[in-house]
DNA sequence: CACGGCAATTTTTTT
DNA sequence: AATTGCCGTG
């Protein structure tokens, strides 16, 4: 049992009044954020659906729920439908809500980063970008090289409160454009998901039926918000908040005004700061008491905050209330040469800082400080990291970077990446052999001729009419196969064949980006675009292929930018590289955004271009991320005018009471150096868990190492019937109950089937169309039994194992029964032989929801000749289930993915990718 | 104080 | 790619 203080006590026992929770730095809000939710979730007549909780990233996301599970299990025992709680982001609520409540919606798909570029590109005219005007001498955004801002512009438009009247027109019909084409091609970029379930949220309910929909579900089930990371919400995010508590739900935000560190991508200081201004009756908590960090690292951090200017602050005051103990010596301010000088000096003080006495816990066992307990704070990564990583590198220091792009440096992807310069003629084939015999990628008696001869006929593009003959994944996957490229095949020891292949399999995920957007184009086009995609653009995107391999959390020293530090903690933290120009760092020249959008159109535009109180907020995140070891450190680079002072903030360390400025041996007792064990979360949606049922080596390379399938031409077809059939139980659910005459709108509405070219779209429109007949032809009478549609499950199988799914149907048979039904056809069934141990996991989520059982399973083919089959759920089953879905998980996390031990035709013949695995059997 | 040379970051968000 | 602002020099 926690014991919490006051603060914190009140904190969670706040729950009727807009609460404000002001947390500084290692106060635990975790916790209390975690503690509140379970009393909320004890209060009588609280279904765990009322609840919404937000966090910046899905990592603090698994956290909170893990914790909260926790909590509940052991203070609250069985609850039932803790699915249906959201504990999440804000990108994912908003879509879920869209794709839940608005039938129009359930066709769009996702744009990243990557493929919205690619997008925005590839329409550069029809995007708007190409006449989006700029204030620059170089007039409009050009495609290709404005690309990126043209994307940070579209953002900042919807995501900022803006005075469109100070917006050149010019822009706004580039916007408008840009606002039609996603909506015209089904897409969503991550703005527009928040954003358009804002518009549901704000809509005027005359208006739309679907508009009352969402409405209504949030004025009805949602009754407790939280916020956490309130300080980087950006406007519009905001509004989504607003949205979500216009009815009288509970507001919870939680917060640290000193840690907004994402102002660039829009968060506003002034919203949490005013946050008590903005909602009736704020109550404020706040959390002063730091248990993280030692005395010294609170008070050096303290006094870095209080560098901020008093009107951007809220009133707060850190106070050190942990274990740690601060020792004359655990802080220095050092000066170096040069970088050379300052990694050699870090090197070898993690080297004798190794095995030093440590406690976890107060009253814990000290164990002795190991690699991953040290961290190596950057500015900025990509510039400063290099001497670090070549000291380290050449002593044996294991470590990982963070946040650099370098998955096209390796000669293994450069040789892939050969292939396609082949392809289009920039290389022979004498030189692309070399480039593979140099990157060691050829496996032992692999046949070269008869690879060749797949990238020869590959690019052979007047052999066919079709483009999709074209698929750059089934001539890339053919290329592979073609060389006999299996794991076990290629030289070297087993963990560099494992990197090969992890680079392998990212470079299939490349292909997808691309194909993605650029599937119906023209052939040779096609491929010549790839070619200089691949030159000039992608290698920015793609980071190492060893930055987040598996589950397992490796011994080694991060290194990681300071922003990527943000929540987690280190017993010893590394500030190095801390120049004038750098840390506070200067501002970029450019065509920026200012040129496009005026600042009189936004509110505060200085913290898109970075002010030195963000800069301040960032190097106060740096500084209380340690536990009791700090070093501040810098040296200048000579051959840079510009960086050869010493940073504010090092003077600013220097100066403390607490810090020393020379070196002195270190004291603490030396143990054996034993990383702290953390266990990976693993959460499974229900398709990983079906791969990892029928072969977890296909698992393995589907979803680590990121192997794709080729586009397929009629991929939507199974995904459009879905959402049809989806709809139709929807809305029997709120009493309408449809017949068949609405088939053919049914399928227009929902099948979107981008990849296929225009006879066969039609093909599928008229075979969905059929589809949706028939199943109203031999369903329809059980339609008005309808249960729940879409019903989100979650099975807990043990601590840090989750099994994340949805429920095609549920419905009551004549019999009294309760049904749950899976829906399958052509395109998703080729793969998919369900078992039966994959339909009970349906049933184990439908006790955790209900708390009663299901009586049968259906699966229900949509097929013309398709043949429904039903069978009782198999009590004994259940139990058998969550253990084996617990084996895996435990596989999972120990990496012990095997291949079967045998070809298996039921198995192995409808696999994408059995030609990475072994030959071929038919 | 004006001028020319030089070098210019951070990255989350979906199935 | 180019515009912006820091730094050193005159």
């Amino acid at each position: 049992m926690t014991t919490y203080t006051d603060a914190q006590a009140e904190a969670i026992a706040t729950l009727d009044e807009p609460l404000q929770i002001i947390a500084c730095a290692g106060s635990g809000k975790t916790q209390v954020i975690s503690q509140r939710i379970a009393s909320i979730l004890a209060r009588p007549g609280v279904e765990p659906r009322n609840v919404v909780a937000f966090t910046f990233t899905e990592k603090a996301a698994a956290e909170l729920k893990e914790r909260i599970l926790g909590l509940v299990e052991t203070e609250l025992g069985d609850v039932t439908g803790l699915a249906e709680m959201y504990v999440g982001t804000m990108h994912g609520y908003a879509l879920d809500l869209l794709q839940r409540l608005v039938p129009d919606t359930f066709k769009f798909s996702v744009l990243t980063d990557i493929t919205n570029q690619l997008f925005i590109d590839r329409y550069s005219a029809k995007s708007g970008l190409t006449s989006c005007p700029t204030s620059s001498a170089q007039g409009a955004l050009r495609r290709y090289r404005n690309s990126k801002l043209y994307m940070q512009i579209l953002n900042v438009l919807r995501e900022d409160t803006i005075d469109a009247t100070h917006v050149p027109e010019g822009v706004i019909e580039s916007f408008d454009k840009y606002m039609t084409l996603i909506d015209d091609h089904a897409l969503f970029d991550y703005t527009q998901m928040i954003n358009v379930a804002v518009q549901y949220l704000e809509g005027d309910p005359y208006e739309d039926d679907d508009v009352v929909r969402v409405q209504e579900h949030v004025e009805r089930d949602i009754q407790y918000v939280v916020v956490d990371e309130y300080q980087d919400v950006n406007p519009l995010q905001e509004r989504l908040v607003r949205g979500l508590v216009q009815f009288g739900a509970n507001l919870c935000v939680v917060g640290d005004d000193d840690q907004t560190i994402y102002q660039w991508r829009g968060s506003q200081v002034a919203n949490i700061v005013t946050f008590a201004d903005r909602y009736a009756g704020v109550k404020q908590v706040t959390l002063d008491d730091n248990f993280r960090s030692s005395r010294g690292v609170v008070e050096v951090g303290r006094s870095v905050a209080e560098r901020i200017p008093g009107g951007q602050r809220l009133p707060k005051s850190m106070v050190a209330a942990g274990h740690q103990q601060w020792g004359r010596g655990d802080m220095l301010a050092l000066e170096f040469d040069d970088p050379a000088g300052e990694a050699g000096w870090i090197a070898d003080r993690i080297e004798a800082m190794s095995g030093l006495a440590f406690a976890d816990t107060p009253g814990g066992d000290p164990r002795g400080l190991s690699w991953s307990d040290f961290a190596v704070l950057f500015r900025s990564v990509s510039n400063d990291s290099e001497p670090l990583v070549k000291e380290l590198r050449e002593r044996g220091i294991p470590f990982i970077v963070k946040g650099l792009n370098k998955l096209f440096d390796s000669p293994e992807i450069q040789a892939v990446v050969g292939i396609f310069e082949f392809i289009v003629n920039t290389i022979d084939a004498d030189a692309l052999k070399l480039m593979w015999e140099d990157a060691q990628l050829l496996p032992v008696g692999s046949d070269w001729a008869k690879a060749l001869a797949v990238l020869e006929s590959g690019r052979d593009f007047g052999a066919s009419k079709r483009h999709a003959v074209y698929n750059i994944q089934r001539l890339y996957l053919d290329f592979l196969e073609a060389l006999d490229m299996r794991e076990d095949n290629l030289p070297g020891a087993p963990v560099r064949r494992e990197l090969a292949f992890y680079q392998l399999g990212k470079f299939s995920q490349v292909i997808s980006d691309y194909e993605q957007i650029y599937f119906t184009t023209e052939p040779k086009a096609k491929y010549t675009g790839f070619a200089q995609w691949l030159r000039f653009q992608a290698p920015g995107y793609y980071a190492d292929a060893d930055a987040d391999v598996g589950y397992a959390t490796p011994d080694a020293v991060t290194i990681a930018t300071v922003h990527q530090s943000k929540g987690l903690q280190w017993p010893a933290v590394f500030l190095p590289a801390l120049r004038q120009n750098r840390f506070p760092a200067r501002v970029m020249g450019g065509v920026s955004m200012r040129h496009v959008i005026p600042d009189a159109a936004i509110q505060d535009p200085g913290r898109y271009r970075g002010t030195v109180e963000d800069e301040t907020r960032l190097f106060y995140v740096a500084v209380t991320r340690s536990q009791k070891y700090l070093f501040a450190t810098w040296a200048p680079i000579q051959s840079n005018q510009q960086q050869r002072r010493r940073s504010v903030f090092w003077d600013h360390v220097a100066a403390q009471q607490w810090v020393s400025t020379v070196v002195s041996p270190l004291l603490s007792d030396r143990l054996a150096p034993q990383p702290r064990h953390e266990t990976p979360q693993v959460t499974l949606s229900f398709s990983e868990l079906k791969y990892l049922f029928e072969c977890s080596y296909q698992f393995k390379l589907r979803f680590l190492y990121g192997f794709n399938a080729p586009i397929h031409e009629a991929l939507g077809y199974g995904k459009g019937l879905h959402d049809a059939l989806a709809e139709i139980h929807k809305r029997a659910l709120e009493g309408d109950i449809l017949t068949k005459d609405v088939a053919e709108s049914l399928i227009g509405r929902h099948l979107h089937t981008p990849f296929a070219y225009p006879t066969l779209r039609e093909q599928l429109r008229s075979a969905g169309v059929k589809a949706v007949e028939r199943y109203f032809d031999t369903h329809g009478r059980e339609i008005a039994q309808t249960e729940f549609s879409e019903k989100q499950i979650r099975v807990h199988v043990a601590p840090g194992i989750t099994v994340d799914g949805r429920i095609d149907l549920i419905r009551r048979l004549d019999t009294g029964e309760t049904a749950i039904v899976d829906f399958k056809s052509t395109e998703r069934a080729q793969a998919e032989d369900v078992t039966r141990d994959q339909l009970h996991v349906y049933a184990v989520g439908y006790k955790e929801l209900t708390g009663s059982s299901a009586d049968v399973i259906e699966v229900l083919n949509l097929d013309d000749k398709g043949k429904t089959t039903r069978e009782p759920v198999h009590e004994p089953l259940l139990e058998a289930v969550r253990d084996k879905i617990h084996d895996a998980g435990e596989a999972l996390r120990r990496n012990d993915l095997p291949r079967l031990p045998v070809w298996d035709d039921g198995r192995c013949g409808s696999c994408d990718l059995v030609g990475l695995c072994r030959e071929r059997l038919s």
